[in-house]
DNA sequence: ATTATCTATAGATCTATAGATAATGC
DNA sequence: ATTATCTATAGATCTATAGATAATGC
């Protein structure tokens, strides 16, 4: 599984043969056969691991009596790190990119519940501290930041074909500066830093 | 070429027999391949096609000429907007997302090459207003700034496996409101805009 | 006794070409 | 005279299975 995670991540169902992953995995393609019905067993075995594994950090970094007391910034900024080494140590995400997911009904439809529930998780954190909050529509301002995350974090991992502008800075500088463009989107008071 | 990118990006290449292609196109196979010496040719014509069309159109909507006096924000909405109609309008930019475009070498270069002129271009133009951002340091802010856009906007085109949080708000809000988000993380000044 | 692995291969695609025929332009 | 199209198919993969053999657990 986990070298046709990697193939299929890098080159795409259809061209990765079975042959390759037996081959690269020391084993025989009958032997990959007997565990998995067809290829696209094997896929969906790979995706739903991968969903188990993402719904299992995600609410670990979001659970609310983690961040009790905690400020909006100091909340985005663990997110924002927890993301950040994700991608880096998770390369394999890319498989989430291949047309046959996005077509693949059911384990399509779980994955993007999977990332909703995170979303909505953070939100939650977020609007539990609004009175932090300037700006005039705190509901849509906190929805757009997380869009302005997701987003960024996905072209910073996956810079193509958009180069990312920001790709020679430093990861935690980089943190830092998305922190910062948020609060002052969100037009954060900080007196609540100081009591 | 038309059947061919529209195929090519909902389903990939391997995917797309050419006997579908050419059906689709109300051609025989043996056409297709007296026009395009193999399937790589034919999805390379496609690429450099796609890629001379967001040139022109890249250049003309950030030419210096068409901005002049105009201030940041004005700048920042009109490229949005300029985007968001691409994005309506050419849903088949997903062949970008094809492995096959990413391994591609040569055309793959080019196509970053592509999108980072278009990025500098922009880059400038706000560069040469930076009289107008209070953001301590501004080189990174238009940086970040810009890395935030393409990302949302990637993000909202194709929600997958992250959900747009702000799919339900109307195209121009949306533009607005990113356009003020950008606006309080540069700092920038609006006494420009009372003469 | 059950489960895992192997080799070998049948059957299904799919690509790309060959060779024949129709359409077009000088 | 050149260019475009067609049908038919050779040859190359690739998937998935069959049947035989080894490993494992009760």
């Amino acid at each position: 599984m986990d070298v046709a995670e990697t193939l299929f991540a890098e080159r795409g169902l259809d061209a990765t043969p079975v042959a390759e992953i037996a081959s690269l995995a020391g084993c025989s393609v009958g032997s990959v056969y007997h565990h998995f019905r067809d290829k696209t067993a094997l896929l969906h075995a790979i995706l739903e691991r991968l969903s188990l594994e993402m719904q299992a950090t995600t609410q670990a970094i979001l659970d609310p009596g983690r961040w009790k007391g905690a400020p909006i910034c100091a909340i985005l900024q663990g997110y924002l790190q927890f993301l950040m080494e994700v991608g880096r140590t998770r390369p394999c995400l890319r498989v989430l990119d291949m047309p046959e997911v996005r077509q693949g009904g059911l384990m399509c439809e779980h994955l993007t519940a999977v990332k909703r529930e995170g979303l909505d998780a953070l939100y939650r954190l977020l609007h539990d501290r609004r009175d932090e909050i300037g700006h005039p529509v705190p509901d849509v301002a906190i929805r757009l930041v997380l869009d302005l995350i997701v987003g960024i974090l996905k072209g910073r991992r996956d810079p193509f074909p958009y180069p990312s502008l920001l790709a020679d800075l430093p990861d935690d500088l980089f943190v830092d500066e998305v922190v910062r463009a948020a609060a002052s989107y969100l037009q954060l008071s900080s007196t609540k830093a100081e009591p």
